[in-house]
Formats: structure tokens, C-alpha cells, sequence
RNA sequence: GUGGUUGUAGCUCAGUUGGUUAGAGCGCCUGAUUGUGGUUCAGGAGGUCGUCGGUUCGAGACCGAUCUUCCACCCCA
């Protein structure tokens, strides 16, 4: 085993088997996809690093992965920055392209891009791989797919209504019951931290909030401390860690905690908006929750976040999110179009359907005949009736070599290929072809018509 | 990026306080069976023990570095 060849820590080969399964999420994705109206764009792997940096925060530009500049990168580069060690500022000088992080970020860029050749309100969905350097756990990995679908252009709720039944509708489609739609409002998040004296401290605040269901209300408090918000403010923030019950009664309390934050309660009739709309449409396979500890995406989601996680006991972090962000692409210089989407994890929801054994036996399609090979003449014959199968759409192929038979009838089986066509001098000179079941054992000479409708 | 963890045959894993020639099951190859796979039987191949360096008379085992795996943090799909 002398130094095998490896692929980066992150990165994984597909097999045949895995492919077909993936293909099969995707496909199924992509057909939801366009029944709700999207059409597909794709951007390219990279962008240049000023299109990426300081969109995600700087913990996501920790993760970006940078391309080093082609050619002598080094030899313009000022020597007293060298001797500084300062990476980030490097880094700028030596990368200018870097791989992409997510597509919601070169979605943006392409609508300011393509401003003049698009219809608002624009929906596009993307299936595309994204990079992130990140140190890889299970169901995190260093390259993987993401499935998004966007709007741009239209403010309405009842887009986020869509995307709620578009969540749904994939996963019934995947037969993936029991997954939770968790959603909240940036605005009820921001009200929160108005009432509660806290604005400035917005994200510190929320990402403690958010870790609430982990590590529990003594610490997400002890967090906030240490994060500098006052302890009076934590106090007031009791009736939110005391908030339970349905999606109603959650409201209820959310208005009352927010009935002085204008913005607060903005965000709560929002939800209210969200909700009803969706108990009166019933969802198959999943339940919408809301959640206000969920704080995702912050350094760009407006109103509505999103995130699925899969159904119970599966140990698998989200495999969707979202949400609504009212400026993306103010930052790319077009003001007041606002967006909002979703994303599929392609490669954790592989892993929650494996798990869960959802994946069809159906999913991997092989051949269906074999020809045994017993020298050129009968491979000669067997040729001119596999192309006849071929053209009534019956995957046939001939083994290539003149081998013992147990080794082709071996090959076939290891493959199963459900059927073997056997062709010698008997069969040739009758103009049929032995075949047999693999899986029953039994086998009969018939005509290549019958063959189709045997084989079909 | 921080802390921990894992690596032995194609796969899953044994391998005693450091001591001859590193094992098992499954898989693979050959034959029993030159027009018949899956079962059975007989035989066989395959490992510089992740990699590099160190300690030692002697290292799969101990130490260091590095890569990889998984886990926690961070963050996220």
C-alpha cells in the first residue's frame, strides 16, 4: 500500500450507486422546483474574492477558500507586508479569486449584473457545488451541493408561503415524513433587543439565543454576560426563555414581550401572516414550528429565517434553510429589491434518506441482458440482437472477452443483471437466443421479440 | 481556527507489560464443473501495520511531526 493516492480531507468519491441516489434527490428537487415556477441559472465556481468577502461575517470569511493569483504572485507584493504576517491583508494582494461559498451571494450578483435582462419578481433556482474550509465532521464537508431557490422582487408574504409548501413538497416527494420547518422573524429578534436596551448587541445577543435548545437557559445567560449585555436586560428577556406552547400561543406571548417595538411586532404579524395561511393549505410531510431562538444568517436576513431539520432521532444538523433578505443586492449597488429563498442540503439529506432507508431499490438501473460471449461469430450474431434490444430501449450489452462461462454468468451475477442471453451454434441457426432469469434460475430459447417483452 | 479522537489485507476488525515468520471473518483468484452464476468442498494470492523521523539490542505497540477519520467548540447545509 505504497503511497495510495488520496483526495482532500472533505472531498469524496462517488460510486455508481451513490451517484444514482443523488441523481434521484436531485431530480426530485429539480422537478419541485419547476412545477413552483423556478428556472435554472448556473454561476461560475469562482468569483472574484471581492464579491465574496465580508458577505458572510467574518467567521464565514475565515471559510471562503482563496485561489493564490497565477504567476509570480509574490514578486509585487510589498516586502514590508510580508514581513508583517498579517494574512488577511496578504491575502488580498496575493488572491483576487476565491471559490464560492453558498449561491445565494452570486445570485445576488448575477441579478445586479443582469438587471436589465430580467423579469421582476425573478425566480431562479441553482444546483451547484459550494466550498467551504471548514473542518470537516460527519454531514460537513469541504465541498458540497447546495439546491437553492430564490425570489427577487416582490416583498409579498405569500412567498414565503410557497417556499414553506415548497419545502413540503419535495420532501413528500422523497417520502421523508416528519422533517420540522422551524421558522422565526429577524424583525421579532430585533424587537426583542429593543426592548431589552440591547440593539447594539443584536448578533451576540441572537447567537447566544440561539443556542438555547444545546446548552440550555443557564448558559445562553451566562453567555449573554460575558458578552456584555446587562444583567437588567437578560431579566426582561424572562418571558421569551419562558415562551412555549403552539404556534398561536407562542404568538400571543411574543406580542405581549413586544407590544412597545414597533419593528418587534411587525415581525410577529408577519408569522401570524405565515402560519395561517399555511393551516389553511395542510402540509404532507412536514410541521412548521416557530422557533425563536432560530437566528441564522444575520448579516443578511431581514424578516423570515428558516431552517429543517430532520425528522426525529436522526442526528444530523439542518438539512434546509432560508429566509428573507430585503437589500442583498443593495450591496452590489441595487437598492430596495428584496429577496427571499431557500436551500437544500443535497449531500445531508442523502445521508438522512440512507439512514432512514428511503432511498427506492428502483434507483440504480443496470443493464438488463448480458450476452455470454462463446467466440466471434456468436458475439457477431449477439451484437446484431443487442442492437435490436438497444433500439426498443433495453439496456444489452455483450461480455467482451471469450471467458469461461462461470466467470460471465459470475460477472453478470455480481452486477445483477437480471437476465443472460446465451448464443451458440443451436441458437444461431434457429435465430433465438437462450435466456435466462438470473433470479429463478429458469431459462428458455425464444425469439428476439419475445425477448422485449420478457425483458421489459 | 482551538481541544480531543482514529488509522493493521479489498472490507470489518483481533494483535498480551516492546520479543521469532503480523492473524480471523467476509471478499478476491484457481480447481472440483470446457453450455450455466448464487450453495458446498479443496487450494491460493494479498500487509515495508497512514506517512516521515526518534527512543531501543529489538517497535504494529513507546515518543515527536504530518496527513486522514470522527467528536466537541466555532460556524453551518
Amino acid at each position: 500500500m505504497a503511497q495510495k493516492p488520496s483526495i482532500p480531507k472533505g472531498t469524496r468519491d462517488f460510486n455508481s450507486e451513490q451517484v444514482a441516489k443523488r441523481n434521484y434527490i436531485i431530480t426530485t428537487i429539480r422537478e419541485e422546483f419547476q412545477l413552483f415556477g423556478f428556472n435554472p441559472i448556473e454561476t461560475p465556481s469562482f468569483e472574484n474574492s471581492q464579491t465574496l468577502m465580508g458577505k458572510y461575517g467574518d467567521e464565514g470569511d475565515r471559510l471562503i477558500f482563496k485561489i493564490l493569483n497565477s504567476g509570480d504572485y509574490l514578486s509585487k507584493v510589498d516586502s514590508s507586508i510580508l514581513n508583517d504576517k498579517n494574512s488577511s491583508e496578504l491575502t488580498s494582494k496575493i488572491s483576487e479569486k476565491a471559490l464560492r461559498y453558498d449561491l445565494t451571494v452570486p445570485f445576488a450578483r448575477y441579478v445586479v449584473q443582469h438587471q436589465n435582462d430580467i423579469d421582476l419578481p425573478f425566480k431562479r433556482y441553482q444546483i451547484q457545488p459550494v466550498w467551504r474550509a471548514d473542518r470537516p465532521q460527519k454531514g460537513r464537508f469541504r465541498e458540497f451541493f447546495q439546491c437553492d431557490a430564490d425570489v427577487v422582487g416582490s416583498k409579498s408574504l405569500w412567498q414565503e408561503v410557497e417556499f414553506i409548501q415548497l419545502y413540503d413538497g419535495v420532501f413528500n416527494k422523497l417520502k421523508l415524513r416528519g422533517v420540522t420547518i422551524k421558522i422565526n422573524n429577524r424583525k421579532v429578534l430585533s424587537g426583542i433587543s429593543e426592548v431589552i436596551g440591547a440593539e447594539d448587541q443584536l448578533i451576540d445577543f441572537t447567537v447566544a439565543l440561539d443556542k438555547l435548545d444545546k446548552i440550555g437557559e443557564d448558559k445562553v445567560k451566562e453567555e449573554m454576560l460575558a458578552k456584555g449585555i446587562s444583567e437588567h436586560a437578560i431579566e426582561k428577556l424572562q418571558p421569551l426563555f419562558d415562551l412555549s406552547g403552539s404556534f398561536e400561543d407562542q404568538i400571543t406571548g411574543l406580542r405581549g414581550l413586544l407590544k412597545s417595538s414597533q419593528i418587534g411586532l411587525e415581525g410577529v404579524e408577519e408569522l401570524e401572516f405565515i402560519n395561517s395561511a399555511i393551516a389553511n393549505l395542510n402540509l404532507q410531510a412536514a410541521k412548521l414550528e416557530l422557533d425563536v431562538t432560530l437566528a441564522r444568517g444575520l448579516n443578511y436576513y431581514t424578516g423570515a429565517i428558516f431552517e429543517v431539520s430532520a425528522p426525529d432521532g436522526v442526528k444530523m444538523g439542518s438539512i434546509g434553510g432560508g429566509g428573507r433578505y430585503d437589500d442583498l443586492t443593495g450591496i452590489f449597488g441595487l437598492k430596495d429589491i428584496s429577496g427571499v429563498g431557500i436551500s437544500f442540503g443535497l449531500d445531508r439529506i442523502y445521508l438522512v434518506l440512507e439512514e432512514l432507508e428511503l432511498f427506492p431499490s428502483s434507483v440504480v438501473a443496470s443493464t438488463k441482458i448480458l450476452f455470454i460471449n462463446f467466440g466471434n461469430q456468436e458475439a457477431q450474431f449477439s451484437l446484431q440482437v443487442i442492437n435490436r434490444l438497444r433500439k426498443a430501449g433495453i439496456s444489452a450489452e455483450l461480455y467482451p472477452d471469450t471467458a469461461k462461462l462461470k466467470k460471465q454468468f459470475n460477472y453478470a451475477d455480481k452486477r445483477q443483471i437480471p437476465f443472460v442471453g446465451i448464443v451458440g451454434d443451436s441458437e444461431m441457426a434457429s435465430q433465438k437466443v437462450t435466456v435466462k432469469n438470473m433470479r429463478t434460475g429458469n431459462q428458455a430459447t425464444i425469439s428476439i421479440d419475445e425477448i422485449v417483452s420478457l425483458v421489459q
